[in-house]
DNA sequence: AAAAATATTTAGATTAGTCTAAAAATAAGT
DNA sequence: ACTTATTTTTAGACTAATCTAAATATTTTT
């Protein structure tokens, strides 16, 4: 039905739809994010516009359109399923995850889909805290304050981290920062927005704020 | 490295190889086997051989490269192991799984795959009773006797089955005859090569030598 | 051994996806 | 408001994979 390239488009932009709070995604971001030209992008938005899967205004960006953002779920929940199978089965760690699934998630059978959704247990959040569409698309939320937020004596435990790139991950794995781990701010310095925090009720460290910043903490 | 289609492409002149005691495989057959065009497959044969992969004399056919044998043996690996897996783990039934795996056998990460033999314990026969290679192209052999070679009184279990159109496999399924099954040969009629079998110590059945000839047994 | 039938390759087109370079539109700076 | 800078689109070209139709090679039949 769809390619894997327009596969990926549709959730590139469903994923900045997401983040940016429903304004337009533009062609420059898209290219960012796929590592293309923005003359390859306008391309692709084009024949997705053909499609109606998305919204596109000459100039101005893009919106999802109604069977655009079922497909995309249906996307974003197949790779999700599969970064979960990858750490909970195949013992994966967190950081080795994202390239596998970025192929896995193309492969087209619903029935395959669901018997790996109640093979792992219906699962409703990723190895990185993201939440997994169910069936019908519908997603968990639970909200979360960024760490870099919380004040002296607020805690809370890890649900979620922004950044997901190897060397970030790999980074909190060190600090021993993990999904569920258990963290109080101790301490902020106002200059560098840098924190003090205990981790798992023990180990005290100073993190920065741009490690802060990709936190999200839960009750 | 390669596409999906050169990969497929590799994969059914193996296979063909395999079936046709290693003689050279021709155009037609592949592009029967393939579902495409004759000049569509003397396109590729340049392609492959263009890569090392296959050994292609004009007009006669081609045999694989010893890289190509490498390369098709990692990808029928990978179609075996995910065949297993489905059905093991996810509960599919031998015959919805063939079009799945055509697909995953496309996923390319050595890690991915390694994990996952480890995490189904290594298996040597998928659910078709083909051998799965093994990480270094090792295939398990044993010597099976087509069912409709077998005489009066001789019996033997299920080990493989040559044909594996889902269709086949359903009547197959119907008949209560798996891989593993018991099968006793009691009568065969020599005008249209059918026979009399028994299954699992039970069912007393006559089959065509159309369903006889697509049987192995093993001791 | 020539004719007929079959198999294979070549030639030329098509589509998806990509790119670079140039043109056009929008946004920012003074 | 006008100039400059940035973003986006268009134009044109390229590769992979496919097809149909025509040409050529091989095999089979007579
Ligand atoms: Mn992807
Ligand atoms: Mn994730
Ligand atoms: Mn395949
Ligand atoms: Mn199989």
């Amino acid at each position: 039905m769809f390619s894997q390239t327009e596969e990926n488009y549709l959730k590139c932009i469903y994923l900045q739809l997401e983040k940016n709070a429903q304004s337009l995604v533009t062609t420059s971001v898209i290219s960012e994010q796929m590592k293309t030209t923005a003359a390859s992008v306008t391309d692709m938005l084009k024949r997705l516009s053909g499609k109606k899967l998305i919204h596109y205004k000459k100039y101005q960006g893009v919106l999802l359109t109604k069977s655009g953002r079922i497909k995309a779920l249906s996307i974003v929940r197949k790779h999700r399923l599969w970064e979960y199978f990858l750490v909970e089965k195949l013992k994966f760690q967190w950081d080795e995850i994202h390239a596998v699934a970025e192929q896995l998630e193309h492969v087209a059978s619903e029935l395959l889909i669901d018997k790996l959704d109640v093979f792992l247990g219906r699962p409703k959040f990723d190895p990185h805290g993201d939440p997994i569409p169910d069936h019908h698309g519908k997603l968990s939320l639970h909200r979360l304050k960024n760490l870099s937020l919380l004040k002296p004596r607020e805690k809370g435990k890890v649900a979620a981290v922004v950044e997901q790139d190897p060397d970030f991950l790999k980074h909190l794995e060190r600090l021993q920062i993990q999904i569920e781990t258990p963290i109080k701010v101790l301490d902020k310095a106002e200059f560098d927005r840098s924190m003090t925090i205990s981790i798992n009720g023990s180990g005290t460290v100073n993190i920065s704020y741009d490690i802060a910043k990709n936190i999200l903490i839960g009750k």
